[in-house]
DNA sequence: ATGAAAGCGCTAACAC
DNA sequence: GTGTTAGCGCTTTCAT
């Protein structure tokens, strides 16, 4: 059985196409009788409507387009389903790409889905990602796009991001409040705007107490948790074992706590650990890490709502959404109790 | 700036848009000079084909439809991933849909994919899932669709599933051949064909070995980390532990884990335990799991293979395709050394 | 080598 | 109340 059309329906009925599509619609048009008539035909028929007819002609998809760097990052995962979700309750439906943290692929990606003529896009930038030339085109074409996380900031679209800077300034004094005074910072990339805004509620809670800035403790690396776990070691063999390390993410923490186990350091007694991170695998590590939490459901429904918001024209473009994030003492920094 | 269309190019160049549209596929009626003209002009004006336009035309879409219970879950974020990237390099676009476990959903997601005129459909059941209806339509309707997971066993659709039987009975197997006989099963739900299959595949290797079966050994529960937690602290309080236990996936063995420490046990030296998994949590839990190890990408990327191969008419529908999974030895259970 | 005509399935404007 | 006409942007015969 192949695929059936409205005017399959209006043959059978013996009228025209046009008295079907008004009768699906509901138009005041058509009377009861038909209208019964047609939708008794509908069921036993089984028709469906094409909706890439009514879109042509629509001019509009109730489509979007995700751009995310990656999917087995869990936190992208979450975020994704979180948007999923939501556009799913607006009636969008959700195009899903990945860019795999090259700007190449992210490029073909925007122009894939542009070419879908998808209603509106929703980006996290590729970490190699420089070049803004896609994104002045789909400005030049008036189409709705949201970043959210990772977003260029000379750009005339919403932002959704988390308030990196002020939860890593909050946690970081936090932990100075409970007496710590030497501080080490895992920081990622500096080529990264989520690196240099962490890193700079960092140093900023530093600075406002007072405290002196040691570039041998801020060591740049990576992401993933080969990173924290080498800068650990190297830290460790230099000799200058800081209180506390206040890492970029949970995967270097993860790394470090390997690393410290290695070389027979416990925590929080020989050294104490805490980072940004979000979700179970903190809750399982040993001990619990200290945390500055973020929510990327929060995330991904906020950039959704803001993108389906600018679409339906009711929202604002080159908006600044902050998301706020919780610092969580756990175990694995001991509260000395000041 | 609007979306600007071949008719477009055609006015700017003097020509007609039959002209433009052979020159932008290469059509060999077309002049070397009249093509060029036509490419400088796409590039110029920023013309992005219309996809809607030429599916509607096509009657394809080069879409396929993805319907996954949860994306939160690691597991099946990671097959999500492997899809859209298989399907990426074979020019498909991916919608997705999340069914949360509910049949309902499930249901509308796989008749708005219909409606979207997606070219096939790969959905993993969601455990609610009972009936067969919709997917009996989807058969009238000729639409490829391949299922992933979790299958239903009697419709005439492929599946592509972990071959858990023969991964759970080799692992007990294994184990036994260690020396072990008292040997508990944390069983997930009977009810779903994940907790048979495994609970059978442990039945069969103890029932090989001419060990008896202990019903107070093979609790069900669940698939969550609380279900395990649950189903160790009654174990223990009934004072009949077992030598190792074997989970029915990752997050029971965790709970099992933290039970298990809170009741001052040593894993593995008072209780062993083990379990299916697939990811880097398992790696850094303490001790690393000793796991029957899935490869959510390999499904993933079979699947989609599949699929595809089926939308383009060389892959016959109806397959099983078993994905083999891995028994990796590590730190949770004692090697004795037989 | 280029173009005119028709159609993909649906909707909107305007008759009858 | 119901139907006719035209068009969304593109492709595919079939003429010229």
């Amino acid at each position: 059985m192949e695929n059936i059309r409205q005017s399959d329906i209006a043959k059978a009925l013996n009228v025209s196409r046009v008295t079907v599509s008004k009768a699906l619609r509901d138009h005041p048009d058509i009377s009861q009788e038909m209208k019964l008539k047609v939708r008794e035909a509908v069921e036993h028929l089984g028709y469906i409507p094409n909706q890439i007819a009514r879109q042509l002609n629509a001019k509009r998809t109730y489509t979007v387009g995700i751009v995310v760097p990656d999917l087995e990052n869990n936190f992208f995962s979450y975020m994704v389903d979180a948007m999923v979700d939501y556009a799913t309750t607006q009636k969008y439906h959700v195009l899903l790409t990945v860019s795999r943290e090259k700007q190449q692929i992210e490029k073909e990606n925007i122009e894939n889905l542009i070419g879908m003529r998808v209603d509106g896009l929703l980006v996290c930038l590729s970490q190699e990602t420089t070049e803004d030339g896609i994104f002045r085109m789909a400005e030049k074409r008036n189409i709705p796009l949201v970043f959210f996380d990772r977003a260029f900031d000379n750009l005339p679209f919403s932002r959704v991001i988390f308030d990196d800077k002020a939860g890593a300034e909050d946690a970081v004094n936090q932990v100075i409040q409970q007496g710590y005074t030497r501080i080490a910072h895992f920081a990622g990339y500096s080529g990264t705007s989520i690196g240099r805004r962490r890193s700079s509620g960092y140093q900023e809670a530093l600075r406002k107490n007072k405290i002196g800035l040691k570039p041998e403790w801020m060591p740049e690396g990576g992401f993933e948790w080969k990173d924290g776990y080498e800068a650990f070691r190297k830290l460790k063999s230099s000799g200058q074992l800081p209180e506390v390390i206040f890492t970029v993410n949970d995967r270097v923490a993860l790394g470090a706590y390997k690393a410290a186990k290695e070389a027979g350091l416990t925590i929080p007694g020989d050294v104490g650990i805490f980072g940004f991170g979000f979700h179970e695998i903190t809750d399982f590590l040993d001990p619990q890490l200290t945390v500055i939490n973020q929510d990327p459901r929060k995330i991904g429904q906020t950039a959704m709502n803001q993108l389906l918001g600018e679409i339906e024209g009711v929202s604002v473009s080159g908006s600044t959404l902050m998301i706020e994030e919780e610092f969580i003492w756990r175990k694995s920094v001991k509260q000395k109790g000041y």
